[in-house]
DNA sequence: GTATCTGCAAACCCTTTGCAATAAG
DNA sequence: CTTATTGCAAAGGGTTTGCAGATAC
């Protein structure tokens, strides 16, 4: 089990995105653009209605319906994923460039703390053997009290 | 790595409903039971709707705001859990009496296979101590392509 | 030029909630 | 009797969509 965060080498998700529209016949559009540059600039995770906030606080105007039609995209070009449901909303985060992480998050709090272990690429590899699938990825997420929040649930009772 | 769907022993889940029920000042009523019964007899997983829809059509008549303000209280009772929210709807499975497992899921088809891990288990005690958090619960979700849709992949490129 | 994309606002759809009537304890 | 629960219908709130104008290519 290891901290994580490493950057890995390579060309810009904006190259990346590029290269997947032309593919697509889609357009390369300021506004794309916009939105792909701040999600990769100041969200690890991040939800729609805070990335617009966000967005509109530093002046940068795109609609959330943009926003929205473009996530599909960028989950398709494997720039992004969705990482878990919380409060009647999806949070996201960027995959592209990160190593894969699992997530620890407390129940109460919300707070995250990221993971990995090695361990998850065994199991991967058992259950492809065992039930002949090809693994395309993994969410773990595990739940439970950070330790600020154990002490006020011990204040409380 | 080993199959799941053991049955453990013990009170039903309608006496640990009524005993959580009871604990926390609240009442057991006649819909309630409907629905418990309901959905630990017919649904592994079920998402609301569905649970709504298969009751009317066996002429179990109860609102879906009593299904939705049943569903908290199943939770905190620990009876059942959230598994997945997909195509707009959070999936529930039920917890007790059967081993937590995780879900290996074919991104093609749906279709879910089921496994349990004892390497989760030392996972989550290593989270507890390096984080210093209470591990309530965890999820784990492996997405890949069954061997059907493998096949079907091939064919059509 | 033409097909895609944008912003807006309305529509959608799952979920929650206010309320008056009902029923559990 | 008191307070929790029910069903209904309306409200919420995140996400999607129809449309007309703008724009990438």
């Amino acid at each position: 089990m290891s901290t994580n965060g490493k950057k890995k080498e390579g060309p810009s998700e904006l190259d990346i995105f590029r290269d997947f529209l032309k593919r697509h016949g889609m357009r390369y559009t300021p506004e794309r653009e916009t939105i792909i540059k701040e999600i990769f600039a100041t969200h690890e995770h991040f939800d729609v209605d805070s990335l617009y906030i966000s967005m509109r606080q530093k002046g940068l105007r795109v609609s959330k319906a943009s926003i929205y039609r473009l996530i599909p995209l960028l989950i398709q070009a494997n720039l992004i994923e969705e990482v878990f449901f919380e409060k009647g909303q999806m949070h996201y985060e960027h995959t592209y460039g990160h190593e894969h992480h699992c997530h620890l998050r407390c129940q109460q709090c919300s707070k995250i703390e990221e993971f990995s272990d090695h361990r998850m690429a065994q199991i991967e590899e058992e259950l492809t053997k065992r039930f002949n699938y090809k693994i395309l990825r993994h969410r773990l997420e595990v739940i439970g009290l950070c330790s600020d929040c154990q002490k006020k649930a011990q204040a409380e009772s």
